[in-house]
DNA sequence: CGAATTTGACCCGCGC
DNA sequence: GCGCGGGTCAAATTCG
């Protein structure tokens, strides 16, 4: 199911723990209005709308991938209208279990780095901001149980400040232990 | 009391 | 033309 699309369309994939609840924030209000089987995963597709602006018209599928049931799968489409009900707080909330299990299998999660990940990105542009944000949640699921200063540097880049301040480094270097929310 | 989530039904598009 | 699958809407229920 790879529909070509000029639109911005964005997968990552995340580690959760099955039977918990997959709850992917990336800063956006998400408003689910509808959940499948599909035929192709036996796991349950969840449709989320963005709540925070009605007009808005990014859609978010998430589901468990077929491979690994660990990983989650969510896919973006579309791009926000409005911008961050609070830029300020960018959260993951992730399952106590979760860990960098070295998924055995060859279905290791797979990261994808949107542009450089801990360099400057153009967050003036809307549309790299927006991949960014989704980008960062992946980004962040997989440095919080490696780096933290990583996850600081993403951090800082979501609030815009890496735009003029580059040094970022003793920001955050204890505030992010492991699954925490993140209160800039 | 209000907002969010859940579940079932309905509609649309594609393939056979 | 019919059947199947995916996606969306709407009403009911539950939680904060």
């Amino acid at each position: 199911m790879e529909k070509t699309s000029a639109e911005t369309s964005l997968t990552i994939d995340l580690n959760t723990n099955p039977g918990e609840t997959p709850i992917v924030k990336d800063g956006y209000q998400w408003r689910k209005y509808g959940q499948k089987i599909t035929r192709d995963n036996p796991s349950p597709r969840a449709y989320y709308k963005c709540s925070f602006a009605p007009s808005c018209p990014v859609k978010k599928k998430v589901q468990r991938s077929v491979n690994d049931s660990t990983l989650l799968v969510a896919t973006y489409e579309g791009q926000h209208n409005h911008h961050h009900p609070s830029r300020a707080e960018i959260s993951v909330a992730l399952p106590p279990g979760i860990n960098a299990a070295s998924s055995p299998g060859g279905s290791s999660p797979r990261v994808e780095c949107l542009g450089s990940s801990k360099a400057h990105v153009d967050l003036t542009d809307p549309m790299i901001c927006n991949k960014i944000q989704s980008a960062i949640v992946e980004q962040m699921a997989s440095s919080l149980t490696r780096n933290s200063s990583f996850t600081a540097a993403l951090a800082a880049a979501i609030t815009g400040r890496i735009l003029d301040d580059q040094d970022v480094s003793e920001e955050n270097d204890d505030s992010i232990s492991n699954s925490r929310i993140l209160s800039l």
